[in-house]
RNA sequence: GGAGAGAUGGCGGAGUGGCCGAACGCGCCGGUCUUGAAAACCGGAUCCCGCGCAAGCGGGACGGGGGUUCGAAUCCCUCUCUCUCCGCCA
């Protein structure tokens, strides 16, 4: 959510920014709304200040002892007044925080302008891609040959798109997350927290997947629950209406399972594990004293960066331009794995600066030195997501024998194994 | 799922219709004293919104929402959460 104050006062500099997006949303009616809510506050206030006083009036003449009933007749319509300007102050602010619910970030200066994936910029690569001697298989055919999934059976529990891991496959699955997550907590400062899968609607329209995403994501009516899409909902969410106390920054890392319905993508990446309806993932989460969030993303994005260093992995990363970047972010970094079956690069990780988009909507403040109450700044990246980095490190590893080797890295969470070998 | 109790400032805890943004204690900040510290004493401290160049003025907030009343922390309704007991249970 943007600030009210930043809209009107600088009207043109949001519009300006805003156009980069490619955002349909029009300023002009929070504006004119503003106006209106402003009005009838003072008008509102102006009255209550009147019948504070008669108040105070009536309570002094009747201690001593004198008939109120004239004057406290005429107090009542001042009240009725005043229930009539709050009813439309409400209203008001109910449509305003709607429409400021439905306008996205800002931009950062250094995004670059742009309409599409296309305007994205590779700001470095890391790694050799591998090369193969032989024709590279994809996951699918190297996955099968090793028994690490099964996604005919997993079509007969829950339709395609939800994964099966099997024998190898789900002890990988397992070793990734323990490494990720040991690497992190480790050496990069982050404190583990498992949150819930399940959230409330408030907790979704804190980081803002709520109203904008609500067919994207898997609802449970009876409850009105919702699964998430990301650890990022229920993580940064932990400081939901709150004034922090303790020293910032602050970083968790979790992992989780993803839910995604992917109501839009139907037909595209079907096959296999690139796009799914569940996934796990390892993903960070800082709130950050405003003036560092920045640098903080930087970080952060090396925090993700050291995951696929430590594992050998070909990568690159982009900046997103403004056209391309999620609804809350104002800055936003992806990093794409080298996938030779594939053929191409696989995004695992999406690391953003929210500034106070999120603090904002979810109410997240801290105190500053000087003793000042301010929203926090929120960053998140994943760190990484599983199935596109298990893609990754079968089609990286795989060898003429139709084996797979392991990173030295991950060993230790193989029981020592250092390759997958094919079933007999 | 059933029965009961509760939710007040950073914490504890008073307050049952106007004198309450809220006693008192702890903690916090500043000062006096001290070589320094502690103790003691004195003083100060909530947040949100509106108006204003500003000094300042006004409004609102005692878990959330609604109601009664000239006036609500206080009375009524409702929701949420916490605790205790019973039942069920991984």
């Amino acid at each position: 959510m943007l600030d009210i104050k930043l809209i009107r006062e600088k009207p043109d500099v949001v519009r300006e920014r805003l156009k980069t997006r490619r955002s349909a949303v029009d300023i002009a009616d929070v504006l004119a709304l503003d106006e209106r809510r402003r009005a009838a506050i003072t008008e509102a206030d102006r009255l209550k200040s009147e019948r504070n006083e008669v108040s105070k009036r009536i309570g002094a003449l009747k201690k001593a002892g004198e008939d109120t009933s004239d004057i406290q007749r005429q107090t009542r319509e001042i009240g009725e007044q005043i229930a009539a300007r709050d009813a439309e102050i409400r209203e008001i602010e109910e449509t305003q925080r709607r429409l400021l619910l439905a306008i996205p970030n800002l931009p950062h200066d250094s995004v670059p302008e742009g309409g599409d994936a296309s305007g994205n910029v590779v700001v470095r690569e890391w790694g050799a891609k591998t090369e193969f001697p032989f024709a590279p298989k994809d996951h699918v055919a190297l996955g099968e040959a090793l028994g690490l999934f099964d996604f005919e059976r997993a079509a007969r529990l829950s339709g395609a798109g939800f994964p099966l891991f099997t024998g190898p496959g789900a002890r990988l699955e397992r070793a990734l997350i323990q490494f990720m997550l040991d690497l992190h907590t480790t050496k990069h400062g982050y404190v583990e927290v498992s949150p819930p899968h399940l959230v409330t609607t408030a907790t979704m329209t804190g980081t803002g997947q709520l109203p904008k995403m609500a067919d994207d994501m898997y609802h449970l009516p009876a409850d009105d629950l919702w699964l998430i899409p990301t650890a990022e909902v229920p993580v940064t969410n932990i400081y939901r209406d709150e004034l922090i106390r303790e020293p910032l920054p602050i970083k968790r890392v979790a992992h989780t399972p993803c839910f995604r319905r992917e109501a839009g993508a139907a037909g595209k990446d079907t096959r296999g594990l690139i796009r799914v309806h569940q996934f796990d993932k390892v993903e960070m989460v800082r709130f950050v004293p405003p003036g560092t969030s920045y640098d903080a993303l930087e970080e952060l994005v090396g925090d993700a960066e050291a995951v696929l260093q430590a594992l050998g992995l070909a990568y690159r990363v982009l900046l997103l331009c403004s056209g391309d970047m999620s609804f809350a972010a104002a800055k936003c970094y992806d990093i794409e794995l080298w996938a030779p079956g594939h053929g191409g690069w696989l995004e695992v990780s999406s690391c953003s600066n929210f500034e106070a988009f999120q603090a904002r909507r979810a109410n997240i403040r801290w105190k500053t030195p000087e003793g000042r109450n301010e929203f926090v700044h929120t960053l998140n990246g994943s760190g990484v997501a599983l199935p596109r980095l298990v893609v990754a490190l079968l089609e990286n590893g795989q060898q003429a024998d139709g084996s797979v080797l392991l990173p030295d890295a991950l060993r230790p969470y193989m029981g020592g194994l250092d390759r997958l070998t094919p079933r007999a």
